[in-house]
DNA sequence: GATGAATGAGTATTCATTCAT
DNA sequence: GATGAATGAATACTCATTCAT
């Protein structure tokens, strides 16, 4: 396949690896994806590539995976799962009621420590590869549930707390992307993250003085 | 090809067209590699594809672009000469002294506008092509400078504003794409840029006010 | 056409020039085709660059020639032609009755200077390009004619002068034809045209040695 | 490619076989190409066809060469080797000191041989096809290398040993190559050989003869 | 007559995927 | 289970040739 549409059947793990040798495998195979994705991309990032980098024949990587698709989307998962993790604690903070400012850091932190990780992989999973259609409404879902905790949290003070959550979520993301991927001299990534803070806050606040002012 | 990889040689346009006829085949190219890109990405979109929509044979195309590669980065100039078009009008007004927040508005506008055209289009170019390194810093120039000319605007109010300047076109440019792309329900693009333009108002306002209780 | 066969039938120049100019294209052409196929071989000497060296139109070269093989037959002939040229004065004194050793510098001569001219395009017409099967068997009744003439002139000293006459012209030939196209160091087209006469000449002698002495 | 032109990178067999089947699957595909070539010559033995022919996938062919000059590189090799091992025999007669003139009949027929082979194939690879620089200058090099050690052989009695015993490897070459590839009328290979020889030892008697009356 | 834009069959090559061992 | 040889559809690109202007 040199496209990069990805179809959406026939994309689960082919089998679940019982043994512990096969669980390693699967995992040298993933490995071996994530860099291989990451120097060349995914169209030219090819299977071969991936068996021989894992150190395992082609044969191996097709008896764990249907297709190449199927590896971009475990590690999509993977990828999606070091994410929640990464977001667990600041979340559970918003929905203990906690307001979104305190939770912000630990949001951002999060977000940027994601991209931080494999900056040049993560381009590769959610922007060079079109990811299949479920997929990708489930991913909008998640940030939609998180735009919505934001929401929630925010609408005591604000007057349209849901497109002021969906903003400062999406600007969250779009720095870090950006920030991340191609860093201003000089600039760490923990600076960058206060930066992005700072604005949100700001953005935050005028808002609310805005808000009050009306009232 | 199979690779996304775009090498930097030979990628200038074969023959200047001399006859009206030329001229309008090599439009209906690019206008077709545009369409077919947009759906189909750049991997995908293969270049009897691009002959076919464009109502003409694989060896015309051949006639004006050396390979597929120098048809992307046609679009891709195509596509900043646009933008550097419509940043023209607010970029003039920083130069001629304006503050940054006067011109704000027209630049966010103007980025707006740029990905609004063709959303999908934009990704292809600028995220899923690897364009030749290069264009790259050329890209990377232009937005230097940009940040340059704004830093300078915002020199007097500021502590940092080398690093302000950056998180605020970053912020334009991160937000404004991922907005259009998918943007929240019932919102318009315009209503987009205006919030755009609050936030980085709010951060700089913000900004402004630590640097003056420093003071 | 990638292929070096050559087709038989529609193969003559498609029409005569009758005005001066049209033949000074001709000449162009063909003048262009000898550098041409001289520089890249036959398969690689495309009839635009053809074109394009002679400056004129690709379509004016199809207005001369039927096919690219057409072109090239014709440079054959152009070379036949000369070859004969250079051929007439020892072969008449042969046909005079003549020794063959009298007009072997002659002949020697002559394959030499045919080589010297242009060698690569000579190794092109005659060893890469596959000639259309008459014309194939044309060149060898020439060079059978050739041997027969020979021949005969050896027929009163020798006991096989058919065979003795094919393997000197051979000689004559296949000597050329690899001395001339990498010639030994320091050794001239003109050194090397002796000493294949030399060669000849102590072949037939000994032979005449051999004859004689059977009987 | 369309061009003869053999670059010199890049062609290395791309894998060495390690099971049986592989090994005869890369004899399938050289005894194909060499087929195709012989009747088709190198720009028109597609590598399609050469593929069909050994009764394989083209993906195949390509697991096996990185490209069709491969294919043809690897066919001059095969034949090398067996043209060395030819005159294996003969040549070492030479390095033990044996006189040229008796070493004479086994090189003679060893050429013979490499020739009868596959005459056409020969022109091909070594005519047709545009050899990489380093290997024409290896070829060029072996052909030294043996005009040297005939011309020590010859060195006592000839005046111009290194011109002389190029001549004679010379005359050898060309004239098998041109009476194998097409031989008179009623003429066997065998007698062929016998004919060159006898024309290469009268060559050297009548230098001897010259040599010794200046002397 | 001349031009050069347009054509499209044909070529080398890649790479995801299968399957015999 | 694992291997890697084999497959072949698909792709970018060339170039001889045609034909509208």
């Amino acid at each position: 396949m040199t496209s990069t549409r990805i179809p959406h059947r026939g994309l689960e793990p082919r089998k679940h690896p019982r043994q512990a040798r096969s669980e390693a495998t699967v995992d040298a195979i993933l490995e071996a994806a994530a860099q291989v994705f990451e120097r060349h991309g995914y169209a030219a990032g090819t299977t071969n590539r991936i068996a021989e980098r894992a150190g395992v024949s082609i044969g191996s990587v097709y008896q764990y995976f249907p297709n190449k698709d199927a590896i971009l989307l475990a590690l999509v998962h993977r990828h999606l799962a070091e994410g929640t993790a990464a977001l667990q604690l600041p979340v559970q903070r918003l929905l203990d009621g906690a307001p979104f400012e305190d939770a912000l850091p630990g949001i951002v932190d999060a977000v940027v420590a994601i991209h931080a990780a494999a900056p040049s992989l993560h381009r590769v999973l959610f922007e060079e590869a079109k990811l299949p259609a479920p997929l990708r409404a489930e991913l909008e879902e998640l940030e939609d549930r998180l735009v919505a905790l934001v929401a929630r949290s925010l609408a005591d003070d604000l007057s349209s707390p849901l497109l002021s959550a969906r903003m400062a979520i999406s600007a969250i993301e779009g720095l870090t992307h950006r920030l991340v991927l191609r860093p201003p001299d000089g600039v760490t990534p923990g600076e960058i993250g206060q930066e992005i803070t700072k604005l949100i806050r700001a953005y935050l606040q005028s808002l609310r003085r805005a808000s009050s002012e009306v009232a």
